[in-house]
RNA sequence: GGGUCCGUGGUCUAGUGGUUAUGACGCGUCCCUUACAAGGACGAGAUCGGUGGUUCGACUCCGCCCGGACCCA
């Protein structure tokens, strides 16, 4: 085992692992009854053929969850899916082919969008080798496959048949420019600068009787309104004031002309009102917002719809026909001013909902649709009985789907995605939808299964061209990696996503399993934060501060990139990505690699074989900490405390390990008796070979590397996790004092300026209670003999401070315990000894009263000093006072 | 405006009702010691955002304020 090189290769053995577990079968999913299942759903990204250090981090979190579960002996599946349909591709390809997606046929189109996002998965799915990710490539599913969408549309007839699904009309967000309509989820409001118009409305004689009664000379009065959209103007179906509002008293039901349209409109009361904004009055247009929707079935309003699909006025904006929604807003805005109806303008702070793909002002148009039913008490049922990680990220769901004013409309005017699988009969307007044994299915290319209308014996059916919203495809991710239909539904164990997609993705997914198959989707769902750049802000190109993640494997290795992802911070909050971490990650893997060339030097194939070793304190004590360590490691991963279970592993490794463990064991591997030698080798191997397979979820290259140097079976991703047996604990106890006697030593050396392995002449070691003690390896260790001497030091011990223990002292005093401290604090130390030694205890006077303080309460603090002419260095080591002889 | 999270050495980060408040990077001093100088040992550096309160005791719990991030309106 000695033909370890002498520095490790990140470039070469990342690449030689890679190649090597790409034609293994370490990482795959074995569907064994034997073992538990550990499913994770991961997100199937949208390809955009960058895999980004946002999409990074979240894999590295599966990654490191997937790996630990594999040691933990769980049938892990780890697949990876593709969210491929959508609007993005459909541009991109218009872009690439110099075309618009109506110049050639539908088929042809989706061809052209499916060749394009093939090339897209390659680049990002190299990333994800890159990286060391270890998806089971033989579960990899594509959204625009026929076999998956085919499902998304099982789903949506099984929706339809429960009653989920249904076509209406209705009033619902649309994005003018990518000519669709879209979610509320897929709205951004976007805060900015606008215009507030104060148009006048002349009002209307009605010739009603009632005019008479209020003053002879009714002429009808004037209202001012403020609005922000004068574009809208035609689409004005009524004017709405605050019921309380007293400058509108007695004028409800007044009626107007609309500048410019003159159309007829009447005044209404509604509380929703806001009286302080503009003038009080707002006008009612069809529609301008939600809450002009509102509005328009509350008060049963007409519907004049002005603008098109594509965002321009239509017919009923007269002379402003064919006008851009930009173009309108000024040029109305121009003619009221020059008519005499524009009274004033000013600047407005305003939130303009925008597409989120795009960024396109959306419009609000009322359409034919196809929506799904939001029930809000259904679905925060199922979200409640997930555990989420970290928990609050619960409360973020709660909130959207608390404020869920619309159901979900899933129709889409595209191309590229999953067909509604529908028809309507050209005869007598019937809908058919699919049956589940048809699917997949395109309607525009096949005819419904029933043949004759069943409504009017009719053949003649026109195929639904609307196709379904890309997160329809999302949403069954759990479903279809669990193998649904096929097997009945069970919830897989994770979900991992970020929270920027709660409202969409985390949402939509347990809305549809639980409709669809009445379980929730997973039983964990673990979020995780955004990562910024190494200034602390949001990572931008203009800004400098991005980074790719195959800069950092270029520059240091992947193993570090994800080192550092897992320390960036707790799961959960962002992470700032910081070139520090990689490097102290990289320093790391140095370190890990020495003791493991170390390490094999001392170490060959009969090592794991032997029996009953001669174990000596150190190997006990170091034994007890690998185990310890291996129990909070193992407790961290459950809870996804990535950073907490690296750092706990690196500072073993590190510290305990390297430092204190392989610096006292020397002597016995170079000049021991075989027997103890072998009992130190077999512990070498034991912590390293459990500390590699601690850190391999994190840093699985350099940790297979090192494995194989090593003499043991297969691949660490094969291993599992480290269980030590019992340790004796008093042994530990022993070791671990020859551990800080070592460590004491060392540091003085160093303080003294002096070589770590200058000869000492000889070392004392009194200890406060008589025990026996391991001196075989210290003595190496430090490089002088050493000797357990009893009783005290022939040294002068000088009392000079006093350390409270407030947690015994406190408790016992309650209110006295600020004066009892204040007593002990002032007291000189050299008499508090002599009080402690004779009385057992201490005792003051403090308001008159006695009060005695015993000894478990306080320690005091010796320094010694050394007597007699002897050269001698005294040295404090916890439990044990050292002399130093020189 | 509502909600959630957060504010700890220069920078980033851990943490608990009683600790000499963690570690990393950077900085300084010393050390080529048979795993390791792309290293090691040691050290300096923090009134734990501010302010009230609860408590014998608060960095930790509560209120308010200031500052930041995100979500929603």
């Amino acid at each position: 085992m000695s033909e370890v090189p002498d520095s490790y290769d990140p470039e070469e053995a990342e690449r030689k692992w890679r190649d090597e577990w790409l034609d293994s079968d370490v990482y795959s999913y074995d569907d064994a009854d034997e073992r538990p299942d550990y499913i994770i759903d991961t997100p199937p990204p949208y390809p955009t053929g960058n895999l980004h250090i946002g999409n990074a981090l979240g894999w590295c979190y599966m990654d490191y969850a997937a790996r630990y579960h594999r040691l933990r002996g769980d049938d892990v599946l780890f697949p990876q899916g593709w969210d491929c349909h959508g609007l993005p591709t459909e541009v991109k390809v218009e872009e690439n082919r110099g075309i618009h997606r109506t110049d050639v046929s539908r088929e042809q189109f989706r061809e052209w969008c499916v060749e394009h996002t093939d090339s897209q998965i390659g680049a990002m799915k190299e990333t994800m080798l890159m990286l060391g990710f270890s998806q089971d490539w033989d579960h990899e599913f594509r959204t625009m496959d026929d076999d998956y969408w085919g499902e998304t549309q099982r789903s949506f007839v099984e929706m339809a048949d429960s009653g989920y699904v249904y076509q209406d009309e209705h009033p619902v967000n649309w994005c003018p420019r990518c000519e669709t309509a879209i979610a509320d989820a897929e709205v951004e409001n976007e805060d900015r600068e606008g215009t507030l118009y104060y148009v006048t409305f002349e009002g209307v004689d009605d010739d009603s009787e009632e005019q008479s009664s209020s003053g002879s000379a009714a002429e009808p009065q004037d209202i001012e309104i403020a609005t922000t959209r004068p574009e809208l103007l035609s689409a004005c179906v009524s004017m709405a004031v605050d019921p309380d509002d007293e400058r509108y008293e007695d004028r409800i039901g007044d009626t107007f002309e609309v500048p410019l349209f003159g159309q007829t409109i009447e005044l209404i009361a509604d509380d929703d009102v806001d009286d302080d904004f503009g003038t009080g009055a707002v006008m009612i247009c069809t529609f301008g917002d939600k809450q002009d929707v509102d509005w328009w079935i509350e008060h049963d309003l007409r519907l004049r719809t002005v603008f098109t699909e594509d965002g321009r006025l239509n017919e009923l904006a007269g002379e402003f026909e064919g006008l851009s929604i930009d173009e309108a807003k000024v040029e109305i805005a121009e003619t009221l001013d020059e008519e005499g109806y524009l009274t004033e303008t000013e600047p407005t702070e305003q939130s303009v909902g925008q597409c989120w793909r795009c960024d396109t002002p959306i419009e609000i148009l009322s359409k034919e649709q196809w929506f799904v039913e939001v029930n809000r008490e259904e679905i925060l049922e199922s979200a409640r009985a997930v555990e989420w990680f970290p928990e609050h990220m619960y409360t973020r769901l709660e909130e959207w789907t608390e404020g869920m004013e619309w159901d979900w409309v899933i129709s889409r005017q595209r191309v590229f995605a999953t067909p509604i699988p529908a028809w309507e009969c050209a005869e007598c307007g019937h809908v058919e939808i699919a049956g589940a044994e048809e699917v997949p299915i395109d309607p525009t290319a096949a005819e419904p299964a029933v043949g004759e209308c069943p409504e009017c014996g009719g053949d003649d059916w026109i195929g639904e061209t609307d196709v379904m919203d890309t997160w329809m495809d999302s949403s069954i991710s759990p479903m279809y990696v669990a193998g649904w239909p096929e097997e009945s539904f069970e919830p897989v164990q994770l979900r991992e996503q970020g929270h920027d997609i709660i409202r969409t993705w985390a949402f939509y997914t347990i809305l549809r399993t639980t409709a669809v198959t009445g379980e929730i989707p997973w039983e964990e769902a673990l979020i995780n934060g955004m990562v910024f750049g190494d200034d602390g802000n949001k990572m931008s190109k203009s800004r400098g501060n991005f980074v790719q993640p195959e800069e950092v494997v270029e520059e240091h290795s992947a193993d570090a990139f994800r080192q550092a992802m897992a320390l960036g911070g707790q799961p959960g909050t962002d992470i700032q990505f910081q070139w520090k971490e990689v490097t102290s990650a990289a320093r790391f893997q140095t370190k890990l690699w020495n003791i493991t060339k170390f390490a094999a030097e001392h170490v060959d194939g009969s090592t794991p074989e032997i029996e009953n070793p001669a174990y000596r304190d150190a190997d006990a004590w170091i034994r007890s900490r690998c185990r310890r360590v291996a129990e909070a490691v193992a407790a961290d991963m459950d809870e996804y405390r990535f950073d907490s279970a690296l750092r706990r592993v690196r500072e073993f490794v590190w510290h305990d390990l390297a430092d204190d463990y392989l610096e006292l064991i020397k002597g016995r591997l170079y000049e021991g008796r075989p027997g103890e030698r072998r009992a130190a080798e077999f512990t070498l191997y034991t912590a390293l070979s459990a500390s590699l397979r601690m850190l391999s979820p994190f840093a699985p290259f350099i940790t297979e590397e090192a494995w194989s140097h090593l003499p043991a079976e297969g691949s660490v991703h094969g291993a599992a996790w480290p269980e030590i047996g019992e340790v004796d604990p008093d042994a530990e106890a022993r070791g671990e004092l020859i551990a800080g006697i070592a460590a004491t030593i060392r540091g003085w050396k160093s303080d003294e300026g002096k070589p770590l392995n200058a000869d000492l002449d000889r070392i004392e070691v009194y200890l406060g209670e008589e025990r026996p003690l391991d001196t075989y390896d210290l003595a190496d260790t430090v490089n002088g003999p050493v000797y357990v001497e009893e009783g005290e030091p022939n040294v002068e011990l000088v009392p000079v401070a006093v350390d409270i223990d407030h947690s015994e002292l406190g408790p016992v005093f309650r209110e006295k315990a600020g004066a009892v401290v204040d007593r002990l604090e002032s007291a000189d130390p050299v008499e508090l000894q002599a009080e402690l030694d004779t009385a057992g205890h201490v005792e003051f006077e403090i308001d008159g009263e006695s009060v005695v303080v015993e000894p478990e309460m306080f320690d005091v603090v010796e320094e010694q000093r050394a007597e007699g002419g002897e050269t001698v260095t005294v040295l404090d080591a916890d439990e044990a006072t050292v002399l130093v002889f020189e």
